[in-house]
RNA sequence: GCCGACGUGGCUCAGUGGUAGAGCAGCUCACUCGUAAUGAGCAGGUCCGCGGUUCGAAUCCGCGCGUCGGCUCCA
């Protein structure tokens, strides 16, 4: 969830109907203590340690209580007081987490109240003048959150909530929410034909992919490996396992060990193997493994469509945009350390080339960097971070990109530069993303040798065009709704004969269709044509060529496209030069 | 993994203690049809799994598995 920005008329707003639904609660479950409750994108939050467990069920119960507390309509007051001051009232009151806020405010900043017909709470405010004005809300889901967000601490319950000025706003924003549902690509890849999941046969978080979900894949996969090869990448393949101490070199081991799955022993031969989580090593060892390296042969760009298995944890599994098999866009770009600003620029390119093709423009980028958090999350090797974080930010601040900071967001081994967008549901993910790594070659031994005759270490770019085509088809579907443009189309056409005597001649228009490589499907049920166009409308497909006794006997098909209804006759030579300028434009 | 919700035929769902239902899909038959559903008939379910309460459980309770919404984590 993203939060809003002060500047958000509706801020306030949510911000008060989050502490009206705090008092509420306080109402109705005595004993409760309250942790934070901002706003948020399209509603609020607020989080509780409550002293008995909250259902869903419950929710009604309080939104209710928040109807009565509006209506006393009691005015909203802030109140400055002194950090003694306020850790007293917060300590008397027997609440702990407002009392370690406090203590973690800064030196000198104001500390403030608002009190609310006997009830206050610590905040920064601002608020609307009086619980009358907190607007039409719904309270929406519970949830557990972390105190702090940290893993480490005590799970709170998190009710969710949403806030507009009128009652329509809030029906639109409800209709919106259902609307976004028909868009999940989970109901559209499962009503599409796409892919499935067997949590119970194959294994949670690991997606089969039926005959037009594998085609979509095989188009994206081409079309990127083309591009590559059009930028002079190479493009390699790397086995699924791997000896376990390749990791305990890479130092996935140490840093990365809980995402991969459990190890294979070959007892006979004492050798333990990991199904492969990343690819920089198996790239990394390929380099040093080809022959010695001259700096003549750098920037070498070593690309590979690898599927990787990482061991998420149950409940992080969601769909295609994440899952336990994945299958990367990977590529290891093996550079010296002044190419580094120009190599960059041209994976940006690159990137952009190819989001621009998918009509992807919502996304920003964001400087993922290191953050403080303790031992096992980063490899330690403070002079290399610093010198890959400047070289990250210098190709970033070169290539005129635009982007926003966040610490505890790098990989393990280096800075990222992750070009971040949201699905249907408004989730944020990683497609794109170009990491700047001094470690792992150094860890690994990678070298080449410098015109000076000296041996020196190479600075590698981790990048992925799409991150991953799973995740990427999961955007994919939400974006087009299911209605991909004709190029990605997995089926492209589908021949509709009116009546049994015109299956014949749909066969042959078939057959001239696949010589020109275009995908397609004859429909040959003794059905009504308007069950079978029905059909090929809901399954998106682009075009539908119907063809009856009139049309074989003036030697032409009728054409119709998706969406758009009937575009008349034409003859079958017409319709290809029509198809293949929609497919040349991207239509 | 944690908090909450949910789990009924291929799909969408109804059924809250008394012998399992609907629509669509499937199969059979008839119709050979001109731009978003032709009609009739037939068949199909260990009600997620295991245990418990009860004369009796899809329904109540416990445990497990899975899915969904969050948290944490991430391509």
């Amino acid at each position: 969830m993203m939060k809003t920005s002060s500047q958000d008329s509706y801020h306030s707003l949510r911000h008060s109907a989050a502490h009206l639904m705090a008092q509420a609660v306080g109402d109705l479950y005595p004993g409760v203590q309250y942790a934070i409750g901002p706003p948020i994108e399209d509603g609020f939050y607020y989080d509780f340690d409550l002293p008995s467990p909250l259902k869903e069920d419950d929710l009604p119960r309080i939104e209710a209580r928040m109807r009565e507390l509006a209506a006393l309509g009691a005015p909203i007051v802030r109140r400055e007081m002194t950090r003694e001051a306020a850790l007293e009232e917060c300590s008397r009151a027997g609440q702990s987490y407002k009392v370690e806020l406090i203590r973690d405010l800064p030196e000198g900043e104001p500390i403030t109240f608002y009190d609310q017909g006997g009830w206050s709470d610590l905040c920064r405010g601002p608020h609307v003048a009086t619980t009358a004005d907190t607007g039409h809300f719904r309270l929406l889901s519970v949830a557990g959150a972390y105190w702090r967000g940290s893993e480490a601490n005590k799970m709170l319950t998190r009710i969710y909530g949403t806030a507009w000025n009128s009652e329509q706003e809030l029906e639109d924003y409800l209709k919106r929410l259902e609307e976004a549902k028909a868009r999940d690509h989970r109901k559209i890849g499962k009503d599409l034909g796409l892919f499935v999941f067997a949590a119970e046969q194959i294994g949670q978080g690991v997606p089969l992919f039926l005959p037009r979900g594998e085609m979509l894949r095989h188009i994206m996969e081409s079309y990127v490996r083309d591009t590559q090869t059009r930028y002079g990448y190479q493009h390699v393949w790397t086995a699924h396992v791997v000896r376990e101490d390749l990791y305990r070199r890479s130092g996935h081991y140490d840093n990365y060990a809980d995402v991969m799955y459990p190890p294979m022993v070959d007892e006979d031969a004492g050798v333990t193997y990991r199904l492969k989580p990343m690819n920089c090593p198996s790239h990394m060892t390929l380099y040093n493994e080809s022959g010695l390296k001259s700096y003549r042969d750098l920037p070498l760009r070593m690309a590979e469509f690898a599927t990787l298995y990482r061991y998420e944890k149950s409940g992080e599994l969601t769909g295609l945009t994440r899952v336990r098999s994945l299958t990367q866009d990977d590529c290891h770009i093996f550079c010296t350390e002044d190419q580094v600003e120009e190599e960059f620029g041209l994976a940006l390119q690159l990137i952009h080339e190819v989001l621009g093709r998918y009509g992807f423009t919502d996304y920003s980028v964001r400087l993922s960097l290191r953050g403080d958090e303790p031992d096992g999350k980063y490899v330690a090797d403070d002079e290399r971070w610093t010198r890959a974080t400047a070289a990250l930010r210098r190709a970033l601040d070169a290539n005129g990109v635009t982007y926003h900071e966040a610490t505890g967001e790098a990989a393990f081994y280096g800075p990222k530069a992750d070009f971040q967008t949201r699905d249907v549901l408004g989730r944020e993910w990683t497609a794109s993303t170009i990491q700047v790594d001094f470690i792992q070659p150094s860890r690994l031994g990678c070298r080449y040798i410098a015109a000076d005759g000296s041996e020196q270490t190479p600075v590698v770019l981790h990048r992925a065009v799409t991150g991953s085509t799973e995740r990427f088809l999961g955007l994919l579907i939400e974006q087009y709704a299911g209605a991909f443009p004709l190029w990605l189309a997995p089926v492209q056409v589908m021949l509709l004969p009116i009546a049994d005597a015109q299956v014949e001649y749909a066969s042959a228009v078939g057959a001239r269709l696949r010589q020109d490589g275009l995908r397609v499907e004859i429909d040959s049920r003794s059905e009504r044509v308007g069950l079978k166009i029905r059909e090929a409308e809901m399954q998106k497909i682009p075009y539908m060529v119907i063809m009856g006794r009139r049309d074989i006997e003036a030697g032409v098909v009728s054409v119709r496209r998706r969406g758009e209804g009937d575009l008349g006759a034409m003859s079958v030579e017409a319709l290809i030069a029509r198809l293949q300028s929609d497919i040349e434009s991207g239509a």
